[in-house]
DNA sequence: TTTATTTACGAAACCGGTTTCGTTCAGTTC
DNA sequence: GAACTGAACGAAACCGGTTTCGTAAATAAA
């Protein structure tokens, strides 16, 4: 069907073998001959089989990125930080969406032990206990590195933000703007981040002596209906919070989306302190107040490390950890 | 290096054909020997070397999702709509970005002829005149299918939405809510939805006697800074618009930082309605009125067509078009 | 009992490249 | 003139699977 090295080396009365090396450029090979192959394979229009020349050469040029989803801003621009270093390696970036879904990422991850890339960003999903693909990728020593949401037990690099001082940077925020009763959004199950985020809130509540109480700390899921309804008792309770921590993008928003429909002020009557790398953010009403991750800058970082991983084969690069600040933006939803 | 079928093949004094055939469940292996196989492959942890079965399949299980990025509501939408079909039929997605770039575009669509994807779904980047490669892979009856942004002159199957209209239709919002002065914020260059949405607004400023000044369509660019500056300047000016149409995302937004800036009050002294998918339109300050394309749907519809093709190989399925309804959602930035 | 059929498996070709290892022949060295 | 060297190319193995085809043994049909 598509043109082939054995169609051009017959076609020009040449061995397969030396049209593959005058086309890789082989100091072999005469530059008449290579004129002619190059001349006469432009003119076919050859592309050579992707599959063909990666199965000889164990080698996909493809890095994989696993995230959650791309609806979230600090996703979507940790993917353009990762683009925008691979660009330079001449890899191509693949995307895969788990959709917070454990059971798809882990298809997804042992997918990769079959070479289709040659290595993997990883943002992990919550969900419950992580089974064997992640270390089965990390025990065979496959080129791993996580950013943002890492599995701590598992030995590989990572690159992170400061997520328990952050966690506590927003949690003092609230208090220094005056909130008695503040509330602590976080996801279901064991994400690391987000535990971490929640020991800083408890840790700044602690400090300020004020004591959190259970109800106000909510273990969020996937669903938005849900995610809605439990937001929405917590709010309509006598006793309701006046100032929340949303610990990721989506909880934050949707608290405004409840304050609007309970007819709460923001700022007045309640505070919201969000995670978020959203552009959006200082358009919301009331603007909203941040604690924005680098984003782009841990993307990049984490390719950079992936490449170093990948090229330096012997070296036995350390599983290194990086961890770079996030840094608070006050906008006007916590304003006193 | 990693466990093979040989290698099965040996340790279970079997031939490799057997192995293979156990593997995939073939009737022509008996019961207990694919129980062994698959025992044994199993404990080895043994994972089919990718290249190697798509080399000889001649099919790669994958398709390709080629949007100019993800930080934008209606991309990362869409493609949540094509992966909800692609999982169904046991495809992979991937995600490639071209960040508004015909030259990464180019490079991209080039690299698929060699295999790596069995079918494509693109809404392509602006820019200049289209070269080769989106011509190539549908004159070689390569699987494709546009979305959203298409190009018109190139022969494939298209799920768009009822541009001319739309922009038509929001346009007329605008003047049935006062609005006189009204500007058009386009994209450079020559995106056929861009350009059917600024039809349908010359249209309906026609249809209602009032002349669209050419100073008030902009051609924006991909970098914000120019925007931003491009838009300041319209704004400055005595006699600004009262009425903005932004047909896309962005530049509603970037409207938005814009009327801060300079401390015009939206829906007061200039109305806006934007081209979006946004779920924050609502919590925007002021929420904004938007025409909203079916996202999720058009994804999952482009991703049917393109599935239908694959199946349909000899079907020669023609090159439907197919055309999705949007609809305005009224909010308080176009409040009288 | 003989022949036809089915079952279960193996040998080898094949996918389309890459890479190793000759081999030929012209030019060089002694 | 014999032995050596290097340049340019070809034959064949190889990557790791899939698939075709052939065949021996077991079973069924005649």
């Amino acid at each position: 069907m598509s043109v082939t090295i054995k169609k051009i080396a017959k076609d020009l009365q040449l061995a397969v073998s030396t049209v593959s090396k005058a086309l890789s450029d082989s100091y072999e090979i005469s530059a008449e001959t290579k004129r002619r192959v190059l001349e006469y394979a432009e003119k076919l229009d050859y592309v050579p089989n992707l599959y063909a020349s990666r199965l000889k050469q164990r080698k996909s040029n493809n890095i994989a990125v696993v995230v959650p989803e791309v609806a979230d801003s600090f996703f979507s621009s940790a993917i353009n930080g990762i683009e925008s270093v691979a660009q330079t390696k001449g890899y191509h970036v693949i995307v895969y969406l788990t959709h917070e879904d454990l059971k798809k990422e882990e298809a997804i991850l042992r997918d990769f032990r079959g070479g289709r890339v040659d290595g993997v960003l990883i943002s992990v999903s919550g969900g419950a206990k992580r089974n064997s693909p992640i270390h089965d990728l990390s025990s065979k020593k496959f080129p791993l590195v996580f950013f943002d949401r890492a599995c701590e037990e598992v030995e590989a690099a990572k690159v992170l933000t400061d997520d328990f001082e952050s966690g506590y940077k927003a949690t003092q925020h609230l208090i220094d703007k005056g909130c008695k009763k503040i509330a602590f959004l976080g996801t279901s199950e064991d994400l690391e981040i987000i535990n971490l985020r929640r020991m800083g809130y408890e840790s700044a509540m602690l400090a300020n002596k004020i004591k959190s109480k259970k109800k106000f700390v909510l273990r969020c899921g996937n669903s938005e209906e849900e995610n809605y309804s439990l937001i929405h008792k917590m709010l309509c309770r006598k006793d309701r919070p006046d100032g929340i921590v949303g610990s990721i993008e989506k909880l934050a928003t949707l608290s405004y989306t409840l304050c609007y429909d309970l007819k709460l002020k923001i700022s007045r009557d309640i505070k919201i302190i969000g995670f978020s790398s959203l552009p959006f953010a200082s358009i919301l009403n009331p603007s909203l107040t941040t604690i924005t991750q680098p984003a782009f800058e841990m993307g990049r970082t984490a390719a950079t490390l992936l490449f170093n991983i990948l090229e330096n084969k012997k070296g036995e690069v350390p599983n290194q950890r990086i961890i770079l600040p996030s840094s608070l933006m006050e906008r006007s939803s916590t304003k006193k």
